[in-house]
DNA sequence: GGAGGCGCGCTTTAC
DNA sequence: GCGCGCCTCC
């Protein structure tokens, strides 16, 4: 690396104990978001560094920046020095301002860009700020835009040595990497898994964690709700951190305990960050958890210059730890702040606007907020029922269809839904419609086994010492090593404070194996050390030649197991090309950066923008994005309000609360067409259950919404309509009276018997669908 | 030791 | 409806 191409005030890298420039090049960044020339440090690496203060020309361009700001837009990012919170309602260019806020400070003020910290939430967001600060300043360099976990990441890369026991090679384990590793601790403690099951007590850890970390030191084990015993807990807890340190491996909570560690513990290595950064912003600040405020408390201390920025009603991560007061207290936790409100909507039209402001009026737990937009009314907001998850989903590519029809392409259309698994209804449904998706967000493809497999193998190659890596793979392609031999083996590491794979080294090790596993493991021990020199390449280098030693065609015939292996097949591709696009983007990065990046991107962010593609996502990966149009299916009480949530709110409003922000969320990612739909039934674990529509719908003003019924899935989700035994006849089109509603139309039957339903726009009320079977309607003369 | 069959339990949300 | 663990048989 060059550090004289970065004139770096405080030279961080080389006062790095123990970590030459050239490895902190293998943190670097995301797996698509790195320009190819990018240097450490820096998030965008093009072109030479400008930094000649401020001049004529530059003042001209520095009001540039400014314009077709709104004045709190302007004042907030125009503030110079102290703390600053910027509330920012949704839609309201709360990354315009930032930006402009970036590149008024570069522009305008003289700040150099490595002066700068930016940290958002989502690797997406963080592309889409430096896209969005790389137009406004071409050829800036140095500024580092990130989020919380690759930033620690990267810090780490750096400074871990200087923590008794890791290197710089350590492991990132995800989620499902930790439920492994807890399944074997918690059956070698001898628990029962089915009371004891990994994930939950995996979960636990995790908060027990990051507990440890609020402003008065903890008791231990303090709680013990999910009926699992402490002590279990803490035997498996304390096996847990002794393996992860022995395996040199970090868990995602463990990314920034250990920076936060470092941090307090050796206050040099601290005030080089701050000293190095002199602003520091915070996006969706109502999302951090008391780990992350603190982070961001000691990387801003050395100038005071923090600004933060969100939204509490867009607060959706409490049940990972976010800590709503972190932005809520931040009056008083900061002196003299500066407060600045953007509540004007650029994004949503009037009836979204009015239809979402009024469900999440119902919060009580919130400061009242006024959002206005002048963008005009716009279609209402749709309301939709279904018959099933299919007829649902069907519903919607026809509505899709629809849309382009009138000008809206599937480019602008997202597809929200609460949880993963209802993904599946609405892809076969897209499929079928002949309508291109992608999918945001979502595991599948990093769980799927080759991938695994083959990741370990890398993981295994760059930090031999990840035992949970060996495991995974010391077997692929089966070389007849089974949990008996593996057993052995393990044991004798264990006796002899040995990794798994320099155990095998040792002949007394496989003393006790016999017959085909010793000859498997001898194998497996020989193709670790023809891999071992492909630590320092480039990732598609090092995959080609796994691929290569384990005999690519022979691993996947073994892994067939009749269904054939072209989606396999498919995606050791898909892998490969991966590898290959990230080596073109980040020549430094090399293996290690690239299983970072995997750890730490997965494939939230392969969301491509430029094309035709209609976007599927969970309510909570929409955050901060936007789409002319909008569907959130699923709009059902058990789901969205979630069951779970609903169990927690018996105690108090707090889960349902949330759960009201989601919908929230989702309602303004909308910019002109929303549509809600609900199903009558659903599939959950293969098994139909009945739904009923959410509460939050009742929420919505019935002026912004409308029955979409049946002009829409052209279908009768619930069949002909059938008046229910000694009904007066009643057709489409009858004036009728209603008790409470009083006068309107029948606009629609459906159903039949019990089911009988009729939609109804009344004169005073709006459209309505009632039950035939319960509404009293009483025909009236024309 | 490994392949195939059966039954159970599970699903929020995600860096 | 699927993945995983446990069981049996080769």
């Amino acid at each position: 690396m060059d550090l004289g191409n970065e004139p770096t005030p405080t030279d961080l890298t080389g006062a790095s104990p123990g970590s030459p420039p050239t490895d902190m090049q293998a943190s670097e960044g995301g797996l698509f978001d790195e320009p190819a020339d990018a240097l450490p440090w820096e998030g965008l690496g093009v072109g030479a560094p400008r930094h000649e203060g401020i001049d004529g020309q530059a003042a001209g361009e520095a009001e540039d920046i400014l314009t077709g700001l709104n004045e709190p837009q302007r004042a907030a990012a125009t503030h110079r020095e102290g703390p600053l919170l910027i509330l920012a309602g949704p839609g309201s260019g709360k990354t315009r301002v930032i930006t402009s806020r970036i590149a008024w400070l570069v522009k305008g003020c003289g700040v150099a860009p490595w002066e700068i910290l930016a940290i958002t939430f989502t690797n997406k967001a963080a592309r889409e700020m430096r896209d969005r600060v790389e137009a406004r300043l071409p050829g800036v360099r140095g500024l580092w835009v990130s989020t919380f976990h690759s930033m620690c990441a990267r810090i780490l890369r750096a400074d871990i040595e200087i923590l008794e026991g890791y290197t710089r090679d350590f492991s990132i384990y995800d989620t499902s990497d930790r439920n492994l590793l807890l399944k074997r601790l918690i059956k070698d403690a001898g628990f029962d898994l089915t009371r004891f099951r990994p994930a939950m007590v995996g979960g636990l850890i995790s908060e027990q964690k990051n507990k440890r970390f609020k402003p008065a030191p903890d008791q231990e084990w303090d709680d013990s709700e999910e009926g699992i015993d402490d002590e279990v807990l803490a035997r498996v807890s304390k096996s847990y951190e002794k393996t992860m340190r022995e395996n040199n491996a970090l868990d995602f909570d463990d990314l920034l305990l250990k920076t936060l560690e470092i941090f307090e513990k050796h206050p040099a290595v601290r005030e080089r960050y701050a000293n190095r950064f002199r602003y520091v912003m915070v996006d969706e600040y109502q999302d951090t958890n008391r780990v992350q405020y603190q982070l961001s408390k000691y990387l801003s201390s050395a100038y005071g210059n923090l600004a933060v920025c969100g939204d509490p009603d867009q607060s959706i991560y409490a049940w990972r730890g976010a800590d709503i007061r972190n932005i809520l207290a931040f009056e008083e936790d900061h002196e003299n702040p500066k407060i600045v409100r953007i509540e004007q909507n650029y994004r949503s039209k009037g009836n979204i606007l009015k239809a979402a402001s009024a469900v999440i009026a119902n919060n009580s737990a919130r400061k009242a907020k006024e959002l206005w937009s002048d963008l005009g009314d716009g279609e209402k907001v749709m309301v939709v029922e279904c018959a099933d998850e299919n007829d649902e989903a069907r519903a919607i590519a026809e509505r899709i269809h629809e849309l382009e029809r009138e000008g809206i392409a599937g480019s602008g259309v997202a597809i929200l839904y609460r949880a993963n698994f209802m993904q599946r209804a609405l892809e076969s449904a897209l499929r079928y419609a002949g309508l291109p998706y992608q999918i945001v967000g979502g595991v599948e493809f990093y769980s799927r086994r080759e991938i695994r497999d083959l990741l370990s193998f890398l993981r295994l190659i760059v930090n031999p010492v990840d035992d949970l890596a060996f495991q995974r793979v010391v077997n692929v392609p089966a070389r007849g090593i089974g949990d008996t031999s593996f057993a052995r083996l393990s044991e004798w590491a264990a006796a002899h404070g040995m990794s798994l794979l320099e155990s095998l080294t040792h002949e007394s090790a496989l003393g006790a194996i016999r017959g085909r596993a010793k000859k498997g493991l001898a194998e497996f021990r020989e193709l670790m050390q023809t891999l071992s020199p492909y630590r320092e390449v480039d990732a598609a280098v090092a995959l080609d030649a796994v691929l290569l030693e384990i005999d690519r065609g022979r691993w996947m015939r073994a892994m067939d197991d009749g269904t054939g292996i072209e989606d396999r097949e498919a995606n050791v591709d898909e892998l490969l090309s991966h590898a290959a696009e990230y080596d073109r983007l980040n020549p430094e990065g090399h293996l290690t950066g690239f299983l970072e990046d995997v750890a730490l991107v997965s494939e939230t962010d392969g969301m491509e923008e430029a094309t035709e593609k209609v976007t599927l996502m969970t309510l909570h990966a929409s955050k901060g994005l936007e789409f002319p149009a909008v569907f959130i299916a699923g709009v059902e009480e058990e789901l969205l309000p979630h069951a779970r949530a609903l169990a927690e709110a018996s105690e108090s409003d707090d889960a349902l609360e949330e759960e009201r922000r989601l919908f929230y969320v989702g309602m303004t990612r909308a910019e002109q067409r929303l549509c809600l739909t609900y199903a009558s039934t659903r599939q959950f674990f293969g098994q139909e259950r009945w739904s009923q529509p959410s509460r939050f719908l009742e929420e919505i003003p019935w002026e912004v919404r409308s029955d979409g019924g049946d002009d829409l899935g052209g279908s009768d989700p619930l069949g002909e309509f059938e008046a229910p035994e000694g009904m007066v006849e009643l057709n489409v089109g009858d004036r009728v009276e209603h008790d409470h509603f009083g006068r309107g139309r029948i606009v629609a039957l459906t159903g039949s018997q019990v089911n009988a339903r009729a939609t109804v726009d009344f004169i005073h009320h709006g459209s309505k669908q009632l039950l035939l079977q319960y509404a009293k309607l009483r025909h009236i003369s024309p």
